[in-house]
RNA sequence: GGGGGCGUGGUGAAGCAUGGAGUUCACGCCGGCCUGUCAAGCCGGAGGUCGCGGGUUCAAAUCCCGUCGUCCCCG
């Protein structure tokens, strides 16, 4: 991750309570010591596994069955606080409510309303003043309910903001005018973060809305999953054509991957279920969304990001067709 | 010279004894999906004169005969 560019790492508080335990990483110095990352550390505060792992959710909090035990869990704002203070990274999350898209109004508007009474009782709760503590907003791509979430939220003031609830099934568009009704209601000087977000296109169009810092799984699984990203369109490596294709992944990657070896030998790795495959795939998507955020600071710096932006989407539009880039 | 096994989408197998719509599985191929990660995935699609010829039968991948290919055994 160093050598890619990672910034900051991020790590998961419904998991690591479970196994190996936060007392245990406690124990082991924190985080950044029990896993040998010296950067910053962000956890989220089990939020997402509230979409997707549908616990039961009361006022008190969300009740789980172990991942991996079956045995129940309550996971409450404090609880996340609790936990996500022991693990010791740079920046918690409070516990927030996420609703999958598309969702009934009604079942948005409790989800905000919640996540804010969520919030106050996870500020309460927190007491390391060496950590910083980020709000959420909710409001699924209903501008009104996003406007509300935002102010709440902002008064509350948090040292920071995760812009949540979306890449959850909403429409590019729809996530864009949701990000517009958000951003202005946030202060200017505080981290504007969108939560799970990470494709290029969609990346880009949250930083021009004013949006600082993503965190997503997107190049990591996609690289599983046999996807490349490149400036010049993403293709599906596992496609018979690449199988003596003896180019890189993307000729102008700086990446261990790319300067190392073949589309064909990468193929060969990946069908046949080769470990390694995962890693060194891994590798150039990381590389390729860092290196995309790297340039957009420069772009920003030198005052020309809308062109740079446009550059960007028209350019992988352009030879998506083509495929093999 | 004699005897036996096996020929089923691109590949490998089931199916055949007791005939009933080319059915199934794995891999491969093509497409779509994936966004604060119960990772290594999910969904869909295309593709077959059942080696070939003949016979029996209302009906044959299946039963019978012949033939070709292939593998094995005996001499």
């Amino acid at each position: 991750l160093e050598s890619v560019g990672a910034q900051m790492v991020l790590a998961n508080t419904y998991h690591l309570m479970l196994r190996p335990g936060a007392e245990l990483v406690a124990e082991l110095g924190g985080l950044h010591s029990f896993m040998g990352w010296n950067g910053p550390i962000l956890t989220d505060s089990g939020g997402y596994q509230i979409f997707s792992l549908d616990p039961v959710i009361d006022e008190e909090g969300a009740r789980f069955r172990s991942t991996y035990d079956g045995s129940s869990v309550l996971l409450s704002p404090e609880e996340s606080m609790r936990v996500q203070q022991l693990l010791g990274p740079d920046v918690a999350m409070v516990l927030d409510v996420l609703v999958g898209l598309p969702a009934p109004a009604e079942v948005v508007s409790d989800a905000v309303e919640q996540t804010l009474r969520w919030s106050e009782r996870a500020l309460t709760a927190h007491a390391r003043p060496d950590q910083a503590l980020f709000g959420i907003v909710q409001g699924g791509v209903d501008p009104v309910l996003r406007r509300r979430s935002a102010r709440g939220t902002a008064a509350l003031g948090f040292a920071g903001f995760g812009i949540g609830g979306l890449s959850v099934g909403e429409a590019a568009d729809e996530r864009n005018r949701a990000l517009e009704a958000t951003v202005p209601e946030l202060p200017a000087s505080k981290v504007r973060y969108v939560m799970g977000l990470g494709d290029a296109e969609g990346v880009l169009d949250a930083v021009g809305r004013g949006c600082d810092l993503f965190d997503c799984v997107w190049p990591t699984r996609l690289a599983r999953h046999g996807r490349i990203l490149t400036l010049d369109g993403d293709f599906n490596l596992r496609r018979a054509e690449y199988s003596s294709d003896s180019r890189p992944l993307d000729e102008t990657c700086r990446c261990h991957t790319c300067a190392t070896v073949s589309r064909a030998y990468l193929r060969h790795l990946l069908t046949t279920n080769e470990l390694t495959a995962f890693r060194l795939l891994s590798l150039h998507n990381l590389t390729f969304t860092l290196d995309l955020m790297a340039q957009t600071r420069v772009a920003i710096a030198e005052g020309r990001f809308d062109s740079f932006r446009d550059d960007v989407k028209a350019r992988r539009r352009g030879m998506q067709a083509g495929a093999s880039g």
